[in-house]
DNA sequence: CGAAGATGTTGTCAAATGACAACATCTTTT
DNA sequence: AAAAGATGTTGTCATTTGACAACATCTTCG
């Protein structure tokens, strides 16, 4: 259950892993099984774990107050889903997670967390590089979103995550996006009959 | 001149900063002075240093094929400026940075960055509050960029930085929001009808 | 002072998008 | 198999926003 993980930390980092190093992270990261629809994190509550994915997807969205839904992160194996702002200030989240497909994650608390960080040299770096994939990827998200008209972000998240494009259905990626799902529909019709 | 520094990075951090910890910040923070317009980084050139504001303010922006500008980070003192992803991979910025009032800097190589946050836990800390903080306000942004309507994301911005409503012209303002001056003028004066 | 530039508002029109609903498929559940 | 639910498309209409231009101030700089 774990190896996914392990290379994952390895793979951030130029040293390998002690087997010491490789126990402790056993034993703080704890394998869970989500079915379909099930939450991980729901509004209003505390994110009291920090999970890697395994296997399975995920979505986190933000309900408003006409009660339309709003994806903020699709997530996929080898993701980290949990809600940052409320796992670190213990502030009760507006965020819901919920499991798309069957998933399996390991999850990890705040006082485990940063007690590996201190413990393992490798699990900070990978914090760091995270933080900074992190840093980057939101910050082109948000470029495209105040900068490129809708067909323009479409196509390019069609371009960047095709394997997003069959996983999920075409409204979540619509609300991903930040228009509706008609909306998108007729963006893909058009686009369509560009290419053909 | 580094004192705004030092009062952030214990800021950030329980214990203080040791006399040998401050000699080495101060001999890798490079005073530079920007006047009005002057370029920081442009589009193109890979982002070689990292800066904090001491004093003055600016501007991170792109310009799309028909020239339109979109600002991406405005930033004032006690901020942080540059292109992380140009800064860390080396790569050509696609951002330009300009100072858009009489600024002082202190500037930081990566290289410097990366010996620091491994000689000075203080830094290290820091840095991984500073993505912290980021990662929240990027998150916010986001999440109001595909929720709100452009009048609500106005409010909201209004409310939390009114500083900035001050300090910089309206129609940068409207372009960090995503939408045109026009648009931003004709926001104003109908949020004003309701209020009066 | 006068010219040039920056800033902000307004008008007009076109394009993009949302709201809402109906409908057709397709999948899952009972 | 039948029913229920999820997904995606399309139509209609209203609203928002962009594009573009004109204009009024206001500031800056020679």
């Amino acid at each position: 259950m774990h190896t996914s993980l392990l290379k994952y930390i390895n793979g951030h980092t130029s040293s390998v892993l002690s087997s010491e190093e490789v126990i402790l992270i056993e034993s703080v990261f704890k394998p869970k099984k989500f079915k379909k629809k099930q939450y991980f994190l729901q509004k209003g509550d505390v994110c009291k774990y920090y999970a890697f994915i395994v296997k399975g997807a995920m979505r986190q969205f933000s309900v408003d107050d006409k009660g339309t839904e709003h994806i903020i992160h699709l997530s996929v194996e080898n993701w980290w889903v949990g809600d940052r702002e409320s796992y670190t200030a213990l502030t009760p989240s507006v965020y819901n997670i919920e499991a798309w497909e069957e998933t399996d994650l390991l999850t990890i608390t705040k006082a485990d967390f940063f007690f590996i960080i201190d413990k393992i040299p490798a699990i900070a770096l990978m914090i760091r590089t995270m933080d900074q994939r992190n840093f980057i990827a939101n910050q082109r998200r948000l470029n495209s979103s105040i900068s490129d008209t809708a067909d323009k972000r479409y196509e390019e998240f069609e371009r960047c995550h095709p394997e997003f494009v069959r996983r999920f259905p075409q409204h979540l990626i619509a609300s991903f996006l930040g228009i509706t799902k008609s909306s998108l529909s007729r963006i893909r019709r058009l686009s369509l009959k560009k290419t053909v």
